[in-house]
DNA sequence: GATGTAAATGATACCACGTCTCAATATGAC
DNA sequence: GTCATATTGAGACGTGGTATCATTTACATC
């Protein structure tokens, strides 16, 4: 069920392939789209309560290093929600209104990745794409326009 | 010194126009990149040291909220960082081992922007776009590559 | 399979960012 | 100028995340 790949890429970093870890990977990796710290508390402790908070969130440090996951800004919430990066990207539409999250693939930024490389002699991993904006339901509900 | 455009966003979206609200802004926009909390607080206090703490949180929310600033999480789980949208968007790359952020400007994001709103049937006012990947610094200071 | 060792862990104390409450004040419409 | 109301500042409070440190685990070597 997990992904072997993501725990490779564990082990050639050089990490131990600890029982915090997988566990902590597999709750992300089970759940369908983003998750706060909280829910991953939760999770985790409800597969296995002998994990502590500390390696959960040292885990989530962990995996953001490694582009396996990021955490991004939520609208509402003070903390970050963490989303998984597959094949090191994500691309989503945010409706600044009622902060429903459109999830999208394709996103052609391949060329512009290469470009970065020699302009700026950076090794890129991944990115994250966000479009805000209205989303249908809710400029048909009649939300004006300068009410955002 | 102040763009009056952001104010009349304000006010336009019906909130007043507020000494609070006029020095963060200000601050922000006198700030060149991205800021932490900490640090708007500092050059809000160092303006005007009347203005509370909970009024510099409550417009920060609210100038995300109208997607004049986004918080971003530069570094693992800390705290976000705040960056201006001006045309409503913003691209940067982050290393995710010094945290770093290099900004560029050109995107080409045009063309998928109006493809997706199409698609989906939204209305798009802005975006973020982030790298990840190690900078050139990093990578040279012996990191080595399979530990990232 | 046993051994050694450094990385990783879990418990808990701790801290800081951000929020809530509420009386006082400033704003903008009239 | 008057008024209604949004907004404010002070400070108590809560919660997400971190630092510490003794103990345990992973895994390389034999
Ligand atoms: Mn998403
Ligand atoms: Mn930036
Ligand atoms: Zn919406
Ligand atoms: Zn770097």
């Amino acid at each position: 069920m997990n992904n072997p790949s993501r725990l490779d890429r564990l082990r050639d970093a050089g990490y131990k392939l600890t029982n915090a870890r997988t566990v902590v990977l597999n709750v992300i990796e089970t759940h369908e789209g983003h998750m706060t710290s909280a829910e991953i508390l939760d999770a985790v402790a409800s597969r296995d309560s002998s994990i502590g908070r500390a390696s959960v969130f040292r885990t989530l440090d962990l995996l953001t290093r490694l582009a396996i996951i990021r955490p991004t800004y939520t609208a509402g919430s003070a903390t970050p929600t963490y989303v998984l990066m597959p094949d090191g990207h994500h691309h989503h539409i945010v409706c600044v209104q009622c902060h429903q999250t459109i999830e999208f693939e394709d996103c052609g930024l391949g060329s512009l990745a290469e470009r970065l490389e020699g302009e700026f002699g950076v090794k890129l991993t991944g990115h994250l794409l966000e479009f805000y904006g209205i989303c249908g339901a809710c400029s048909e509900a009649g939300v004006v326009d300068d009410e955002v």
